[in-house]
DNA sequence: GATGAATGAGTATTCATTCAT
DNA sequence: AATGAATGAATACTCATTCAT
């Protein structure tokens, strides 16, 4: 049902998905789609808090690695592996469920701290290694996570099931000399 | 009047924005918005056109510095200025704009032009330059457009009015060391 | 500018023609169009008018021959003759303001008054000659007229520009046949 | 519901009626009307489909009188009796739906066929019966057929429920006199 | 007189949501 | 719990009419 949801909204876009059609695709009456969700934003909403949610425990391991201070080559592979990770599962979806005026405040705090904690990680991270080499460890976090959403969520779009292990490994590479300064 | 529906759908999006909330919003009726443009769709189409034009200006400095081989000091910071200029001036309609479906494809192939001309400038000055150290030029040159726009647009959002300058020099820092392996 | 009105309600119908149409195809502004009429309404009403004006014209030679008691092989060729050139001029744009709801009481009393008059006229020839036979004049005349009236319509739709001699010779017959009960 | 819509464009014609007023004469809301039907041009659709339904089964008799060469004291009568039926029933809708452009194609031909099934039919009747005198049996049919239809529609309009029996019998006589050239 | 930009009430249609069965 | 018919507010768009220039 959620997953009839996921795919109406994936195909049409939030504005354009009709409760009807997915309570058709879902195989159920609108009826009982009310049953469980009071109104359609709830639905999105939800459908946001899984995606926040498996965005968690994906980028548990990498946070993981950061948080004990790992090499850059062990942990930038793992952090570049998990966000592509994230935005290939269901790109399009992803995408909606982001677009202006969509999800409720609540989602989007969520979200928001995610993001931060990541990259008060990435930060934490940046500040306790002597192998790297930036003058602003925040600023620099902020940047190089902004960088890294946008490219995983390119890769992801233009390479349908499976990233291209080559546009990964330029992600990694970019990440590395941006923030080492060496390859 | 188009002023006024820019901002209506800046604060609403592109669905939720109605015609006579923007008429409203101009001081005029319903009527006289349709009087110049035929529809809502006409109306965003517009807007989505000057976008594209204004974004031609801002890129041809940058563009022109790359097709001539300009050094990576002169050629980054004017990309990345020219970048963060376009997006600033309005980050939140920019995205409204090109969320899925809004726009027809007469503007999306556009864009699509747009950003592949830049892309295939700065492809052509990494395989030029031999200050540059990049092992595909055209990947490179790609994963560094993707990366450029979504930092140009995190800054303009983040800070309205006047990018904030060492942001934008963390981006031209990030672009350099990504490219030449050098600061 | 009454022409291009007509020409337009032809082409498009009364409630689908527009007052700009009129005024484009006029060759004059809106503004000038409702110098001469106040509404769209007062135009169909002329253009009703004049109709009425002409019916009446067409049909006197007619009727002054039934008034004065003319033969059969007169009277009728002469009746059915300006019934069908009444609605061989413009069949559509009659069509058009004889549908319901579109002209107003003034104009369909006169058009009453002019059938009426033209059904009396018949009534008292039927009661005068002695080589027709009708049981009831009245009745026969509305009979007739309606007849007439219809058939007339029906050759001038089916040959634009120009009855048919065969089926004007055809309403003759039936009108002879039937008001006289001979040939 | 059908039998609203049929009074709302009989009283105020298709152009001018509204599906509010529609659904209201109904006693439904307007989104109960949409859910059975998907746009007004529907209603009329169905409620002229209904109609020639209607035609075919009152003509059937009298068609089958034709096709047997049954007499004229039979098949006349027939014929007049079930056309002014058939326009008793609801004189201003059929006007109303006849109109131009309120019906689609389908519709249209659909009448166009019946109507002239039924001019085949006398005329095949005309052609074979010894007892009538026409010079051309294809051409006083479609005549005929025109007469009829015409004056069973103004019996109908003049006399709301119940024809009157005198004028339908002055029908039968027109029609005797013309075809077969005798009482 | 002529113009045509401006007006805004009116229209068909959609769709999230409810509730009797 | 499940159903799906019913609801009606909301929305894009039209067009007769006005009036300042």
């Amino acid at each position: 049902m959620l997953e009839a949801a996921a795919r109406i909204f994936e195909e049409r876009g939030a504005a354009a998905a009709t409760t009807d059609a997915i309570a058709r695709r879902a195989g159920v009456s609108i009826g009982s789609l009310y049953q469980y969700w009071p109104s359609k934003e709830a639905l999105l909403a939800e459908l946001g808090a899984c995606h926040v949610l498996a965005a968690h425990a994906a980028l548990a391991p990498a946070r993981e690695r950061l948080a004990r201070g790992a090499p850059p080559d062990e942990a930038i592979p793992a952090l570049v592996g998990a966000m592509v990770d994230l935005h290939a599962s269901r790109p399009r979806l992803h995408r909606v469920l982001w677009e202006d005026g969509v999800l409720g405040d609540d989602a989007r705090h969520a979200v928001a701290a995610l993001h931060r904690s990541v990259c008060d990680a990435l930060a934490r991270w940046l500040a306790a290694r002597h192998d790297v080499d930036v003058s602003d460890a925040a600023l620099a976090a902020r940047v190089a996570c902004d960088a890294l959403a946008a490219l995983a969520h390119g890769v992801a779009l233009s390479r349908r099931g499976g990233a291209a292990p080559r546009a990964v490994r330029e992600i990694e590479t970019l990440l590395r000399r941006y923030l080492t300064g060496r390859d």
